[in-house]
DNA sequence: AATCGGAACAACCGCAGTGCA
DNA sequence: GTGCACTGCGGTTGTTCCGAT
């Protein structure tokens, strides 16, 4: 059999229409079977994904404001690179979005961390880069401090302040590498997940954790918790994207 | 005006999970 | 119980845009 060859790269108006037009008929399932019948020589994975990152009414387009900013990463402090699951916290944007958000964002923080690293290697004796920074006063311990929503909103102020100023992200990076592979040894999250019976996760995870995990199972009410976002979510309904 | 580098964006790939026959 | 198709997710790569030099 000659199949005709699978279309690959850019999408083209057309097949934008094409496409819009047919999920508007048969819904967002069967992808497959979309491409199909759409015409269109592409896979259904890949209509998915135009769908989903590109034509999907309600995305936001250009740049994070601050406040998504700030909500991304402190979810990724929280769920690591769980991208999907951050982006239902952030409305009108992608997975992918945030997940190219993150990249640049840490390569550029890597990149600074070199320089700082190459100039601190040659002028100073001390083996950490970070010794502008307490390292007794991580994040994490920060976070452990605020027991109450109010002081976790305080915490979480000065945590992404000092990232937005630029170096502590890189702490926060480093320690989400290394708590992710201490969590996946221990599998709090997963044992939460999978519904089991409450359990305190290890020390090093800060209260808030369950504020979150309650919070993800319950859209409505997330809504009301995330309050120190409440306007971004407003925001958000208020500027879908425009077509 | 040219070009270079970095940031942002778009798309593909591979794998895992899930549902169904 | 098993195999298969479909879907979703995370990682990665390629392309485009834009500002600095």
């Amino acid at each position: 059999m000659v199949q005709e060859e699978t279309r690959k790269g850019p999408w083209i108006e057309q097949e934008d229409l094409q496409l819009v037009y047919f999920v508007g008929l048969f819904g967002e399932r069967r992808w497959d079977f979309i491409a199909k019948v759409s015409g269109l020589n592409r896979t259904g994975k890949s209509c998915r994904l135009r769908w989903v990152n590109y034509l999907h009414p309600g995305l936001k387009r250009g740049r994070m404001t601050p406040q998504e900013e700030r909500l991304v990463l402190e979810l990724h402090l929280r769920w690591g690179n769980r991208w999907s699951r951050i982006a239902r916290k952030l409305p009108g944007r992608t997975d992918n979005e945030i997940k190219n958000y993150w990249r640049t964002h840490m390569r550029k923080k890597a990149q600074e961390r070199k320089r700082a690293l190459s100039l601190s290697s040659s002028s100073c004796c001390s083996t950490s880069p970070n010794k502008n920074i307490p390292m007794e006063l991580s994040s994490k311990d920060k976070i452990e401090e605020g027991s109450s929503s109010n002081d976790f909103k305080d915490v979480k102020g000065k945590m992404t302040e000092e990232g937005v100023k630029g170096y502590p992200m890189d702490r926060i990076w480093d320690e989400i590498a290394s708590s992710e592979e201490v969590s996946s040894g221990l599998g709090y999250e997963g044992s939460i997940e999978e519904g089991s019976s409450f359990t305190c996760p290890p020390m090093a995870s800060p209260p808030w954790d369950y504020c979150f995990d309650s919070l993800w199972r319950m859209d409505e009410e997330e809504i009301k918790l995330l309050a120190p976002f409440s306007d971004l979510s407003a925001y958000n309904y208020g500027h879908s994207r425009e077509l």
